[in-house]
DNA sequence: ACCTGAACACCGTTCAAGT
DNA sequence: ACCTGAACACCGTTCAAGT
């Protein structure tokens, strides 16, 4: 009831912490986002956050599940390739704001109620589609990943504390490395290489991979006939 | 020349240190992966390592390079989407033997040769399927990610550090958790709730999702016609 | 119930110095 | 060319103590 009483102590919460903790990392970064710089944001002990949260790692299942209070679960509609695509959407939306934390929903997927649903709705359209329950399972796993995949920037980008021009200084050094390969070992890279430095470096069409994956599935489904 | 003169200096070398790197990674996971860890086992150090490698990071893309070193780029045969699955495979198998350490290989594939290679390959057969060059980069990149994510456990997963009995224990749990939910809510979850907790914490088939990206691929390109 | 203070065992990295 | 020693600025976490 008494979140914030304005000039009293801090207090301090999950919910307040975990919302902080996401608009830094997606401010300067995952890597940002330590008990010690949260603590001194606040104006506070580090240890302060261990009465809120057990571990790090708790806190960190803090910012993955606020990110997943944001999903929407869609209404079934009947068509089964029609409700996996929309499942996959639905988290890609929710997640589409925090590209850097994106990753840290995936151990939530399981235990969040929105997670929860999403894999419990997936999980249906799948069985409903013919496969079995084990194929099922894998099938809808991968596909939260590959959503996951669309929304996330590459492992080990650093992109995202990037400014405009640094990116764009990224693109340029990117074109000049792939236009000095030698062409004959790598056509197509040398001959599209500023089309191609400048697709890795911005952001991607995720809606076009589901819609691939939608795709696979379907076609899987139909050999099953 | 002199790699490891027998009874002499430790011999370091950005090789020794990477193969090394790669099977501590493979042992303890990829956060025992340490500077000083490094050190301490090589009885040195830690800055002597930073003679061979400009930063950590540094140490990391040595790492990813020495397990693109064992990627077999595959021949062409001709057809287009038996290459792209033959890509993908060839990548696979590279990272099977390092699950943990999967994703470092992500920023080496623009790098190293056979990481090239491989895009390359990618980037052709897809161009080759009638794919104009920014949206086959988006495939082949998307493709390669793919890959990684069906030999990478998921984010935040601590198996590969866990014994065997461990294993069967997080199953169990999870299979209490999932039939524990309701079941007018998430009905599929609870009726095959063993086989979903056993799936999701073993080793998927990681053929069966590259044949569904294939499959993804050759349904968006019969549709460019 | 909620927070502080001091301490422990770690990190990556710099810089001057040794051989 | 290759490695050491000492130091700096960080981490996560425990534990006893304060209010």
């Amino acid at each position: 009831m008494s979140a914030t009483n304005p000039g009293s102590r801090p207090g301090l919460s999950r919910e307040v912490v975990a919302e902080r903790a996401v608009a830094l990392g997606d401010a300067e970064g995952i890597e940002a986002v330590t008990v010690r710089r949260l603590a001194r944001d606040f104006g506070v002990t580090s240890m302060a956050l261990y009465w809120h949260f057990r571990t790090k790692d708790d806190l960190l299942a803090g910012i993955g599940d606020h990110i997943l209070d944001a999903v929407e679960v869609p209404d079934p509609s009947g068509d089964w390739a029609a409700d996996l695509r929309a499942t996959m959407i639905a988290l890609v939306t929710a997640l589409r704001p925090h590209p850097q934390l994106a990753p840290l929903v995936t151990v939530r997927l399981a235990e969040h109620p929105h997670g929860l649903a999403l894999t419990e709705r997936g999980l249906g359209v799948l069985v409903e589609a013919g496969f079995d329950p084990e194929t099922a399972t894998y099938l809808a796993l991968h596909g939260l990943r590959v959503a996951l995949a669309t929304v996330a920037p590459p492992e080990g980008d650093k992109r995202g504390s990037l400014s405009a021009e640094e990116m764009d200084a990224g693109v340029r050094h990117k074109t000049a490395a792939l236009g000095a390969l030698p062409p004959q070992q790598y056509p197509t890279l040398v001959a599209h290489a500023p089309v191609i430095a400048n697709t890795l470096c911005r952001d991607e069409d995720t809606t076009m991979l589901i819609d691939v994956f939608v795709a696979g599935v379907q076609a899987m489904s139909a050999r099953l006939r």
